[in-house]
DNA sequence: AAAATAGTGTCTGTCAGACAGTATATC
DNA sequence: GATATACTGTCTGACAGACACTATTTT
């Protein structure tokens, strides 16, 4: 781009070029904000608060959908790029400047707003959820954070000798803070191995109280996130605040990955990635723990 | 989506509702097409032929950027998703009905092409180079399988405690197949570790005779190529034909990864996903190799 | 026989999983 | 001392990397 020169002709021909003759879609981006947040009080002052995954949803307060929970989000501007408006939106919603924040994926099937052609691309933002400060609410407007679980069951399997599809029925739980408002939407995933080729489809068959496609979004997002984990663990770093224990970065890795892992083991695998400090926790009812922070120098090969 | 019930307040709402009041992008699905496709003549009656990474090219006919070789891709039009987009185009170009497909990224920053404000959602397309039909060549279209190559070379990594910048920059060497057209674009990558957060940029230094940003676009996708194969390395069959020997799924990955890799270790490692079947390569100079097909039931857990 | 590729057996060191055991705060 | 969590040492088996060796075809 930075060395290319425009002939006289192709400036005419841009003259003449409108753009406006074609039909174009609005462009969104939505954010599936995700942070690690205690579960409500610990009933044992012994016991360690219990963490779960939250995910951050905006009560909409205009047509459509008006009254269900959406993922936060807005329009792109001209001037900006769509990575820009995330980064924007996320700001607003959350006062974070400093996040984790990737693209997740497209989202255009015709029909899936009712405004019109409204093109939804997603981002998977991660962030420590203690650092967020939510936008107050109003009349127009609320912002919660759910916890949110998966449930998978396999349906079906059927196969030839050299094709099949494999269906799941995957159960998204959100449930708000008060526990007083519960929302389960049911998604399924189609996975077909054809012709030697893999095609997912999903499909909501029960979005609750979800606006638009967001069940899907809500869930495809997090599959991506625990495959991200696995393939690059570093990640769940930035679910953390700057210092912490190292049963925190467990629970974390253990919420996201949906099982338990060995101590010892854990902690010989993220040993280098973090740095202990002098600082210790206090003040819980038994041995207080060591507060780490991230080996910065390890984050990059 | 399926069980929303509309009220009258809502349909009021929306047929009001002027979408057309807002400014919007006009969106593009750009396909990086990648084969491995034999690389000019064997020297030698006895070895054999030497396979390199193709991507597909197409020459323009118009402006902007016209002359200039640019990834096959078109506008996305209303009545259709952009996957849906990026399916078609795939076949209009190649005539290949099945293939990998898999998003790969958003490309909007603004003034990236000269017409106006267009959003490229790029795809990966993988495909058995020998089942593609180009669409033959006329006055206005041409369309090029190009080898393509990339060296590295990481110029700083500056950091303080706390953070860090790693600049890389990428040459991307592309040459077509009667080796009379080759094009070396440059491409700048900053990686930053920041605030505990890492965030990478790009830039391109020098797109050659490539157009609009699509250097940037082609050596992103080769580098997400490379780490899909290291996490799912079963994405590597879709570049190969219905049976293929072991040495060439080896010469596959060693193209992908750039390494060489250790026969006996390969076999062990892929020994699962392959069935061996009664057929033998002949003709060659040397020991005839058994061919090879997928394991189907192995490719979904 | 020479050339070139096809294909196998085995040693070794590393590392993940399992588990047992020790340590140390608060109440 | 009871409770609950913090933290460590070591055994085991799986597996990746390295390398040597054998096999088989055509010219």
């Amino acid at each position: 781009m930075s060395n290319y020169k425009m002939s006289i002709e192709e400036k005419k021909f841009l003259e003449k070029y409108d753009i406006t003759q074609y039909e174009c879609p609005s462009i969104a981006a939505d954010i599936a904000i995700i942070s690690i947040l205690q579960d409500g009080e610990s009933e044992n002052f012994r016991k360690l608060p219990k963490k779960c995954l939250k995910i951050l949803l905006i009560k909409r307060a205009n047509y459509p959908y008006k009254d269900c929970w959406a993922l936060p989000g807005g329009f792109c501007r001209p001037d900006e790029d769509v990575y820009e408006t995330a980064k924007r939106e996320l700001l607003e919603e959350t006062n974070v400047k400093n996040a984790y924040l990737q693209m997740a994926g497209i989202y255009g099937e015709i029909g899936r707003d009712p405004r019109g052609w409204i093109i939804s691309n997603t981002f998977l933002a991660l962030m420590d959820g203690e650092q967020c400060h939510l936008r107050a609410g109003t009349d127009a407007w609320e912002a919660r954070w759910f916890s949110v679980e998966l449930e998978k069951f396999e349906k079906k399997n059927e196969l030839d000798e050299e094709s099949a599809i494999v269906e799941t029925e995957y159960t998204v739980k959100l449930c708000n803070e008060s526990a007083d408002l519960i929302m389960v939407a049911k998604v399924m995933e189609y996975k077909e191995f054809k012709n030697y080729h893999e095609t997912i489809r999903y499909e909501i068959l029960d979005s609750d109280g979800l606006a638009f496609d967001h069940a899907k979004i809500i869930l495809q997002t997090l599959l991506s996130l625990r495959k991200k984990v696995e393939n690059e663990p570093t990640i769940v770093f930035d679910l953390m605040p700057e210092t912490f224990t190292l049963t925190q970065l467990q629970n974390a890795f253990e919420i996201i990955l949906q099982e338990k892992l060995l101590t010892a083991n854990f902690r010989r695998k993220i040993a280098d990635y973090v740095v202990e400090t002098e600082q210790i926790i206090e003040g819980a009812g038994h041995r207080p723990a060591k507060l780490f922070r991230r080996n910065v120098k390890t984050f990059y090969r």
